[in-house]
DNA sequence: GGTTTTTATTTCAGTATATAAAATTAACTA
DNA sequence: TAGTTAATTTTATATACTGAAATAAAAACC
């Protein structure tokens, strides 16, 4: 049990603004977290100690004694990252900065929890080779679907076809606290924490590929709604009695705006003789190829992303309505296309939003989000609720 | 300033656990905090002396001794509440725990701020009559449009006509610190803490009148985006290319569900011969009279409210598809409507919103509800960042 | 009816965290 | 070299929180 609640805090509070602001010197935290000089200089020679951070020199050259700046350190634990989706498993470690340490993928093409867990395990086992099982600090888990993170167990997966698996008993060989989360909330995590938002307190992270949906962060934390089943933007209506989704209903933004939509108006194109010059290769690369022709100019690639793009935009627009964000990530596979869907979507969302119109940019840690995303699980959970455990011993 | 943090936030907790969970008695408390019951003990008592909240016997006889309740107490602390809307103003005292000690109201015609400031202020000094004034902890203020609450400014009203006024001015008289928000976010602070949301952590709470928009409640407080642009509900597009807003857009959701968009509905079938009942009386109670019709069965009207329902439905299908709320509640002119519009509106949220779907109700604060809200805007204040003040001396 | 059990609350001594104020450190400057 | 400025640390103090024991007040038991 935790011993003393607000010492908890306030440390938790002074390893926040270092996490935010860092690097930052003791005077800054101080004056940041409303703290004391002399307390922030207490707990930050317990955080030294304990290794969450270090100090680093500064070089800049005002009159008065130099400030020497914190930042969070990525020597002493690092965590490990999985994303699991329906063509590959990847792996990351990163430090408690974010930096990444490590990072593996594998192609997969069976998917059975029992298979794909047991690849997961591979990867995991060579990711931590050579390295001091004593700076593991946890597993964390992106996989796409409905996920009860608390009891561990992927309760619906459309992507991967698995309906009420329970996690936790594939890895009970691997000595290390668990995390799994949806992948697009651990994108948004990761985002938040060490790429496109940080810094940012109030963001929407759109993680459009085969679904779409929306990682809500409110006053610096993952809104997931007291049944975990915020973010369903897929499932909004922007056309009412408009063309029928796959959940059965008509005017969903999900029937106008998914990978698989965009795949299929490209390829009833082409068998149609469409004026194109995309031809389909790969099977499994369709979205990327039809990308590439897209950027090379193909005028019909660009209108179906205009058309899209304007159905997207106008989702965006309700989110800004609703939300008031000060910034918009676009992530997954959709933000591949770049420019190709963002143009469309803010010119559609300087008509239908109400000023101010946020920032619209696309993901920063790109292919990496998600499983950089759920490391970031892992350490966000250490810095909040399991830091007693390492200041104490 | 704060002398110490920690203690403040321990009071406050206390504070609000009595708030929302209240009569309740310390060891309870002490649980639900996660504090020691000796410290509950120190902080109800310093609580009790200073006349925020009082004990109340226990009639329920189990065995060991018998648990002394607590509630927030209504005897030494009052605020006041008042309601500007474009046809009268109405002034309410309450206690800390929403009781209402007093109401008036007064009917307007005149718009000018200035005006209406003065009856204002005439309805507070006759609300305030025979009170001790150092029971007064505030006066909120409660105004439709866009408000800025911290710099207490009316940036826009389009319902009072009003832009760019500030408030304080028209209050220096006044010896008590006042507070101003838009109308839909005190209707919600009063519905969560002494209406329908009692208890509740994630509502929303759609306020339906001239304008449509959304009071967005998430872990227990009311989220208004970082520049108090969140909500604005009647703006988000139900229908691509639909039908024109005032905004100039198209397909906005207000253009199809508003009092407005309701009455002009029924007056163009009424001049068209449509086969209805309903004959206009008072141009002043139009939508009043239009639901007492419905209500009596009226089918050309029950009509409309099917039609504006299923809009109504699609949109707040949408609000629960990205907000996953425990509870919608229906607030403002529209909500006098109740079954009329209830009912289509279930329906169609049934057919479009993800499960699970949260229970919809309609105001329970009913035509009070705002000034009431408005009045929970000083207590708030109070209890989050005036304690000291209190507790001090 | 007195004792025991149960539950709620309070007392009290001890711990630890935060603070203010003063001291120290470390830079630059005149 | 002394003076100025700013960051950080030291020190003594106050106090919020806790655990454990004590007390209070009820019902249950014999």
């Amino acid at each position: 049990m935790i011993k003393n609640l607000n010492r908890e805090t306030s440390i938790t509070l002074v390893l926040d603004i270092i996490r935010k602001y860092g690097p930052i010197n003791r005077c800054k935290i101080a004056k940041r977290t409303s703290l004391s000089p002399a307390t922030v200089t207490n707990i930050t020679d317990k955080l030294i100690k304990t290794g969450f951070i270090c100090e680093i020199p500064t070089t800049i050259s005002k009159r008065g004694r130099r400030p020497i700046n914190l930042v969070l350190s990525n020597k002493n634990h690092l965590s490990i990252g999985i994303e699991i989706d329906s063509r590959r498993i990847t792996g990351v470690i990163i430090g408690l900065s974010g930096d990444i340490v490590r990072k593996e993928r594998v192609d997969i093409n069976r998917s059975t929890p029992k298979d794909i867990f047991k690849r997961s395990i591979e990867l995991y086992n060579s990711l931590i080779r050579n390295l001091d099982k004593k700076s593991i600090i946890g597993l964390g888990i992106g996989i796409p679907g409905l996920i009860d993170s608390k009891n561990k167990k992927v309760l619906f997966s459309a992507v991967l076809g698995w309906k009420d698996v329970s996690v936790e008993e594939f890895f009970e060989a691997i000595d290390t606290p668990i995390f799994i989360e949806d992948n697009v909330r651990a994108i948004t995590l990761g985002e938040l924490w060490y790429g496109a938002g940080i810094g940012r307190d109030n963001l929407l992270c759109i993680g459009a590929g085969r679904g779409i949906s929306v990682g809500i962060v409110i006053d610096g934390s993952i809104y997931s709604g007291p049944n975990d089943r915020a973010g369903e933007f897929g499932h909004i209506v922007v056309e009412k009695d408009g063309k029928r989704c796959k959940c059965g209903n008509y005017g969903c933004l999900e029937a106008y705006v998914s990978t698989e939509a965009i795949i299929e108006k490209v390829l009833d194109g082409v068998k149609n003789n469409a004026y194109t010059g995309f031809s389909p290769k790969n099977e499994n690369e369709l979205f990327e190829e039809i990308i590439y022709t897209g950027k090379k100019g193909d005028k019909f690639i660009l209108n179906i992303f205009e058309e899209v793009g304007e159905y997207l935009g106008i989702g965006l627009a309700n989110l800004i309505n609703l939300f008031n964000p000060e910034l918009i990530i676009l992530a997954d596979e959709l933000a591949k296309a770049g420019d190709l869907i963002l143009e469309p979507v803010k010119r559609t969302i300087r008509l239908h939003a109400l000023p101010p119109i946020p920032e619209i940019v696309t993901s920063k840690l790109g292919t990496l989000a998600c499983a950089v995303g759920s490391a970031t699980l892992a350490i966000k959970e250490l810095l909040y609720s399991r830091l007693d455990r390492y200041l104490g011993g």
